[in-house]
DNA sequence: CCGTATCCGACGCGATACTG
DNA sequence: CAGTATCGCGTCGGATACGG
């Protein structure tokens, strides 16, 4: 979870873009709850990364998104991922509204997951996104294996 | 080779939604690096998925956007992140060329971080980030404060 | 003011096995 | 085909303390 985090008041991402920006922070609500290290929803972007927040979730929009709905085949997609993992973070999506879950009854099980309308309007943020990485692809690849190079031994491991 | 990625990262980004997608798969590399778990670098998405990966960093690249440059600036900035981490996280940037270090050779010391062409590049893709989730901030919010209460146990943690 | 080191808790997620 | 349970590893990042 990204979200641990008790920040407050002055660290609103967004200041100069958004004035939409409000100040009753969540933080609030959070400790409430005891989260130990409360939510910050603060702005724009602390909410589209609780959404977005896990490793596969991205794929998996692009994906049901370009037509494969079915676990089946969003596994064959994405082989990497675990079923469980698909599973939990499918979930989210569906919790958090993005989209939505058909279970038919018959023999054997079908299941269907397609975008909500809510969804789909996250498809063109995606698509930016994308689009940055794939206009500097060569660049960042460079970038990211030069670094991988260079730190071979993680700091935090002991050896 | 050390065993890092041994279970990817948790990547809040990454997907194979470009056509663009090439299949001499960066896996097939890092595969070759003894990684068990490949990075995934095929697409867009997963190259900036890499690049602003880290609980900071956008925080970090939009404050310096807005000039905030010194490290005790952005600290006082985002107060809940220790100095530690920042300092991990502004390196990751400067090396991928994202913002530039400069330390002048004065006493007391002095820094400052500046962002690069590249990362100027950025900037607008943060933007339709944020404003997404600012438009349906209200709606968001909800969600994911709706889903916490439900789940306040985390199913993975033993009590 | 600036940086880095060590310790450690939280939790994402992979592996595997089992049910309907 | 679809879903869940249990287990354990690995990584991120927080806390604290020290050196320049």
């Amino acid at each position: 979870m990204p979200n641990l985090y008790k920040y407050g008041k002055t660290n609103r991402i967004g200041i100069n873009y958004s004035p939409i920006v409000q100040f009753w922070t969540y933080e609030y609500i959070c400790t409430m709850y005891e989260r130990k290290i409360p939510l910050s929803l603060n702005c724009g972007l602390d909410l589209i990364g609780e959404v977005l927040y896990g490793k596969w979730k991205i794929r998996l929009l692009w994906f049901i998104h370009e037509g494969y709905k079915r676990p089946s085949e969003l596994q064959r997609k994405i082989p990497d991922a675990s079923r469980r993992v698909l599973n939990i973070q499918l979930k989210e999506l569906e919790e958090h509204e993005l989209i939505t879950k058909t279970i038919y009854p018959v023999v054997p099980p079908k299941v269907e997951y397609s975008l909500t309308e809510f969804g789909e309007t996250l498809i063109p943020v995606l698509s930016a996104l994308g689009q940055w990485g794939d206009e500097h692809q060569e660049r960042l690849r460079y970038l990211i294996l030069k670094r991988l190079e260079q730190v071979p031994i993680d700091k935090d491991v002991i050896l």
